[in-house]
RNA sequence: GGCCCUAUCGUCUAACGGUUAGGACGGGACCUUCUCAAGGUUCAAAUCAGAGUUCGAUUCUCUGUAGGGUCACCA
């Protein structure tokens, strides 16, 4: 990996939503970048749009941010900087490479600022697709401001760019086509061009972008926050779409994998959201945990659980597991019962009568299920009363 | 449709131009009498197609095909 020195990248939502995953991997892989190079990296939140952008939109992505563990180094708000927008958009102005024309051919009264397209070809080095080339012709002569003192999104970002001296800009797939206008810019103001990246989307099962209209809640941040996924999983999830070490390590903490970043081995191709390997992840990091954090996972997630709240329906022959008999399971349910509550009593009777013997029909009696917690940890769940109910129910299942 | 991007198991992905194409998730089977929502073993599963370059192509080139992104006084 080359040695980068003075990296300085930015984050740029607009907040007209509240954070969607997509902006935090890019938050994240834009932080990533920053801290491997020991650079600089910048949130900068785009709310030019000022009938859609919100102080709310706003809150949610840096608290979703800041839940993460994405911790910026400096906030700016574009609305805070219109002066220096202003300047800008004089100085394109005078010098010929912006004028005031009409918004469109039906509203001939209304006037926006329009950029002096040059009509040429624009070549750039993206640093995870090579040389991109586009012909701007097509382009037009786009709008840059709906008034001097009242810009739009293009302009605003490339002017805060090379205010912030941002070296390389690291977003989405779906910002490819909006490079070259931006070059145009770039030249038209004499800003000096950063490093682009690129990065593949995340998609849903049909390869489609994700969407708010079509995934819903899926798209939200808070939606997993609010599920109990751990920050870190959640992160990790979001490096290895896209990104992976070039080892068989997978489980990483985000100081790991700002130590093993290099944006060399990012992905081109789209990679698909599965809600599986997050599920998977989560479990991997919540073995990271401390003892008592993961007990009070555990034990929230068990409260949870529908044999919790309800009594389960049992399946005498599960209960009987393999080699124990019925009449055996039963007459060990029998001699447990009065133990229910005193786990020491109980796991003495249970090692001498055989632990599985014992326990399992116990576990199984309350659970319902081949897997479930340990049988203590149910009792101390369900307490006493109710865990002697479920063995009494058992027990009569079995006459 | 124009422009642009992309293409290895179902999914995330690995592989100096030389590997039985590897790992992970998920799935199947089996083992495991239990403080087990665990663990272990194992199976199935991929280089989009066709040319070219090369002794040799998943890898380089071209064409095709497929998928995606983008075409606002949104960002």
């Amino acid at each position: 990996m080359k040695d980068l020195q003075n990296v300085i990248v930015r984050m740029a939502p607009s907040p007209t939503g509240n954070l969607h995953i997509g902006t935090a991997r890019t938050a994240l892989f834009n932080y990533l970048f920053a801290r491997r190079h020991g650079g600089k990296y910048i949130l900068r939140f785009e709310d030019t749009d000022k009938t859609r952008s919100t102080k709310e939109f706003e809150k949610n992505i840096l608290d979703g941010l800041m839940w993460l563990g994405i911790e910026n180094d400096e906030v700016y708000l574009s609305s805070e900087r219109t002066d220096i927008y202003v300047s800008y958009v004089k100085k394109m102005l005078d010098n010929g490479t912006a004028y005031v024309a009409e918004a469109s051919e039906l509203n001939p009264d209304k006037k926006v600022i329009r950029f002096k397209n040059p009509n040429k070809k624009v070549v750039f080095e993206d640093l995870i697709r090579g040389t991109v080339e586009f012909d701007t012709t097509e382009l037009e002569d786009f709008i840059i401001a709906r008034s001097v003192d009242d810009p739009l999104y293009h302009l605003a970002v490339v002017v805060d760019d090379h205010e912030m001296k941002i070296t390389h800009v690291i977003r989405g797939e779906d910002h490819i086509s909006n490079t070259p206008r931006q070059i145009l810019i770039q030249e038209a103001i004499g800003a000096e061009r950063p490093i682009y990246a690129h990065l593949p989307l995340i998609v849903d099962a049909d390869h489609k972008k994700l969407s708010k209209r079509k995934h819903g809640a899926m798209v939200w941040v808070d939606t997993y926050k609010d599920e109990g996924y751990l920050p870190g999983a959640l992160l990790n999830f979001f490096a290895f779409m896209g990104w992976n070490p070039g080892t068989e390590k997978e489980i990483f903490t985000l100081p790991e994998l700002v130590e093993a970043f290099d944006i060399d081995r990012v992905q081109k191709g789209a990679a698909v959201f599965n809600i599986e390997k997050l599920k998977w992840f989560n479990k991997e990091h919540i073995k990271l945990l401390p003892e008592d954090e993961q007990a009070a996972i555990r034990a929230k997630e068990i409260g949870e659980e529908e044999y919790i709240k309800t009594a389960p329906e049992l399946d005498l022959e599960k209960i009987a597991w393999k080699t124990s008999t019925k009449v055996e399971a039963r007459t060990n349910l029998e001699k447990s019962l009065p133990l229910i509550g005193d786990k020491d009593a109980l796991m003495k009777f249970a090692e001498e009568a055989g632990k599985g013997n014992v326990l399992w029909p116990i576990r199984y009696a309350l659970s319902g299920k081949d897997k479930s917690p340990d049988p203590f940890t149910l009792i101390e769940i369900l307490g006493v009363d109710e865990s002697k109910k479920r063995i009494e129910k058992a027990i009569d299942q079995l006459l």
